[in-house]
Formats: structure tokens, sequence, C-alpha cells
DNA sequence: CCCCAGGCGGTTG
DNA sequence: CAACCGCCTGGG
């Protein structure tokens, strides 16, 4: 178990594992943290905070006191037991594929985030890619998110649904969200209203909580499970995406069961995205010409 | 000009 | 139900 101490600035966490601040904040499942130097830094929940970590099992988050290094420890999940979690991912798959994503990705964390924001961020996320994501996502927490200050600098806490619903589908699409902007609109809109109950949501079963995603316009099966998965704490829920589907073909050609990976499956599903996602990138940097493409 | 990018809704056979 | 198709936008 860790250790916390609490430094002029900063709460130092010392005897961490299974943790890599790059992995974790670079994998793709979040789009407000940004690399800073030799740390991380971005806002949620409202609240700015900035990670180093200058030794494996050492943390350091500027920002964090002892009234908030609680929630900032279970944004990050810290308080899970990784180890577990690959023991039994190792386990219920099989085979080598999920041993090299673990040690590819060991330091990944699924974090905890908010439920609207993701919910929000990942209807952004849908025909697009990730820099355009991150940049809409930025201009519509500067357009509509409440103001704070931390560290001297001004930031913005990514807007509520009520502000979105207030701001209206015109200044939504205006954000250059495209034909994604009646969804976010959709989706705030029944927020608002009640119809989609995100607060009694975050103890529904797993059913309930799709059905009541997929109800909004624009939220099918691949971002239900994203917001299951990094805002509700369901980390059995498996997004398939584009770059799951090339893992399920090439390492799985036999198929993969996946109701049979159970509580964690949607933490694997991370490691496999990561670890090919990886791969793709490192082979691409080089060769990636015209002449490839045929 | 093409294609693609962490999908989805709508239409068709 | 599977297979397509168009979609805002920006970059290659």
């Amino acid at each position: 178990m860790y250790n916390i101490t609490f430094e002029k600035n900063a709460a130092r966490v010392d005897g961490i594992k299974d943790f890599d601040i790059g992995q974790t904040f670079d994998c793709g499942q979040c789009f407000r943290f940004e690399q800073s130097g030799n740390g991380w830094q971005g806002v949620q929940r409202g609240s700015w905070a900035r990670f180093e970590q200058p030794s494996p099992d050492t943390l350091l988050i500027y920002g964090a006191d002892e009234s908030n290094i609680n929630g900032w420890l279970h944004f990050l999940a810290l308080d899970a037991d990784y180890a577990a979690v690959k023991r039994e991912l190792a386990e219920k798959f099989g085979g080598e594929t999920i041993k090299n994503a673990m040690e590819y990705g060991g330091g990944i964390r699924i974090l905890r985030q908010e439920p609207w924001e993701t919910v929000c961020s990942f209807i952004i996320s849908q025909n697009n890619n990730i820099p355009r994501i991150k940049k809409i996502i930025a201009v519509m927490s500067e357009s509509f998110g409440k103001p704070f200050e931390a560290n001297g600098e001004k930031y913005y806490a990514f807007p509520t649904a009520d502000a979105l619903y207030e701001a209206g589908e015109d200044k939504i699409f205006a954000l250059k969200t495209g034909f994604r902007a009646k969804y976010i609109y959709d989706a705030a809109a029944r927020v608002c209203d009640g119809r989609l109950a995100l607060d009694a949501l975050e103890n529904a079963g797993a059913d309930e909580l799709t059905n009541a995603l997929t109800q909004v316009c624009g939220i099918g099966p691949k971002v239900a499970a994203c917001a299951s998965l990094y805002g509700f704490g369901h980390t059995e829920a498996f997004p398939i995406d584009v770059w799951i589907k090339r893992v399920l073909a090439k390492y799985y050609p036999q198929g993969l069961d996946i109701a049979s990976l159970g509580q964690y499956a949607g933490i694997a599903q991370q490691y496999l995205f990561y670890y090919e996602r990886g791969h793709c990138a490192d082979a691409a940097g080089k060769t990636k010409t015209n002449a490839d493409r045929i």
C-alpha cells in the first residue's frame, strides 16, 4: 500500500505499483490532460492538478492537499489492486497476447472520470481523431465551462449539461462539433430534464446503464461502453472500436467470448488497445509514405 | 482529389 | 439482421 506525505504545494505518494502517468494519460481514455515538461496536468471535476513521477513508485500531485488527495487518488484508481487485476486477466484470457499487452502498458490505470464529461466526450469522439477531439473539448470548456484559478493560471471546468443545454445546438455546432452537435444537445437536454439521470445511474447495473445511455440520439454501443468504463466504474464494459476490431481479428481469429472475460474485461481492452496502437505507431513512424498505402 | 479518424442512424435487401 | 452509406471537419 502507498504512503502519503504532504509537501509545500504537493502531495507525495510513495509505494505505488502498476502505475505510469504517461501510459495512463496517453492511452486514449481522457482528453483534458496534457504532457508538460516532466509531468502531466489537467482539469477534472472542476479542479486542476499536475502529476510528476520521479521514480516508478513515487507520484507527486501538485494541487493536492489533505482536503482533496483522496479525490485524486480515486480518480487515478490508485486505490485499486491492479496486481490482482492482471492475475485475473492472465487467467481468463490465456495465451500470450494479453501478457504481452500487460507487459507493454502495465502502468495503465482506468481513470474514474466525471460521468457527464465522459458521456459528452465520447459522443464527440465518434468518427473523429484524438487531436481534434481534444481541441473541441478544450474550446467547449473555455466557452461554456466555469472558470477557476489554480497555480496562478486560469482553467475551465468541463461544461455542465445545463450550460450546454442553455447554449443550444447552434452554439454547440459553432464549436466545430459537426453532426455531433445535435447528439450533444440531445444528451444535455435529457440530463437536464431527468430522462438521463446520471446520478442515479452511478448505482445502476450494467444493462440498465447501457439501456439508458443508448436512448440518447448519437450514443450507440461503443460510446455507451466507453462512458460505462471510464465514467461509471464498470470495468467489465468492453468498448469495441476499430483498433479493438483489429486486435480481435489479428490475435483471436477463432473468436473471443467477451462475456467470459469477467469483471476486468474493460481494463484488458485498454491494455490491448494501447498495445496495438503503440505497435502501429512504432511501425508507422518512419515508413509511412504514399508508396506504403497501396 | 482521395482517404481516414476510437461510430451512429437510417435505409435497403 | 447484415451490409451499406452519408456525415462536419481537419489533416495527410
